[in-house]
DNA sequence: TGTATTTCTTAATATAGATTAACAAATAAA
DNA sequence: TTTATTTGTTAATCTATATTAAGAAATACA
């Protein structure tokens, strides 16, 4: 889920496959049962949800360097929750194993750290998010959006990063007339 | 963050301090460098930031067995976020470690694992927040937070929850209203 | 116990953002 | 290319929630 250049470190040799995927591939369905996690090493993915009336929504988009995966299924061993698909023809490490078997006595007191690192930015990432939800309007988040993600915006067309705001396509581009003003 | 009675195994003993808090204490104030985390054992913590407008907002209760941690500030170095205090007398545990430095080469295997547990399902936790955030009414919002939390409501004033939320206290005050018909 | 303070409720009004719709612009497909 | 499809814009209208205000209820305090 984020830029962590240790994260080669962490992934446990013999459970990883080396995967190509076209744009528009999905990777994961809501419901699947087999769940596994991604590692970006060329391209884009995302995951999202779809509510029960159609919507989408963003959860993350992760570029070169994140790992995306859906924890609160992962964690509980149940179906999975989100949908996650290729933004960008994707170059890409398949993680089967149980994110909790990674940490085994096999690993090395570095993988383990590198392991939890990325664990707490992720945290780190969600408090951030879930505190500009719940006080800063749709504005405020979509200057946080343009900084935090600067490259994101040229690569996914404008409703997506509505989708991943919680707003309409029609409000981010009022908010954006607004702000050339 | 969440109940995990593993928890004491991951807690490095001479690491500890354990501590009596009254109603009202604040552990915590944004802007603090030395940041801490907090084991409940007994009692009731809290964790908010106040936005720019003077307005709080609630991001976790901690009741018995959870931790509260302001990852975000934790894993940059950065000064404190977020406030933590005490919404009731609460017995804790003081953990001062940095928790990279927690998995240590001195830590056991099942440690790590309970310690790599904790931080999924604080991930597991927020995945569904901010989904909710994203996607749920006010009301659609307090009615999953009776499910997930249903002794809070109890222990806290109204407008707390309403903060949490991500409301007024009018709002949610509204929506109580409504649901008794 | 009585008084002050905080919390909750109700209602009127305001507002950010949703919905709907129609069209323009860009991109993909034939 | 030309045509079809997707994406983005603008504007009118609607709705959930915020804001403001005032009183009632509960709680803390003297």
């Amino acid at each position: 889920m984020e830029n962590n250049s240790a994260i080669n470190t962490v992934l446990f040799k013999k459970e990883i496959q080396t995967k190509r995927v076209k744009k528009g591939t999905i990777l994961q369905n809501q419901g699947d049962i087999n769940i596994k996690s991604y590692y970006v090493k060329k391209g884009l993915l995302r995951s999202y949800t779809i509510d029960e009336k159609g919507k989408e929504h963003i959860f993350v988009f992760a570029p070169e360097g994140w790992i995306v995966s859906d924890m609160e299924s992962h964690s509980k061993g149940s179906p999975a929750q989100l949908f996650i698909d290729a933004l960008e023809d994707t170059e890409l490490k398949v993680i089967k194993k149980n994110i909790l078997d990674q940490t085994s006595s096999l690993t090395s007191t570095e993988q383990t750290k590198a392991h939890t690192l990325n664990l707490i930015n992720r945290i780190s990432t969600l408090q951030k998010r879930v505190l500009l939800l719940m006080s800063a309007s749709a504005k405020e988040r979509y200057k946080d959006f343009l900084i935090t993600y600067p490259n994101i915006i040229q690569r996914v067309p404008q409703k997506m990063v509505a989708s991943y705001l919680g707003i309409t396509p029609e409000a981010l581009s009022k908010i954006r007339g607004e702000m050339l003003k």
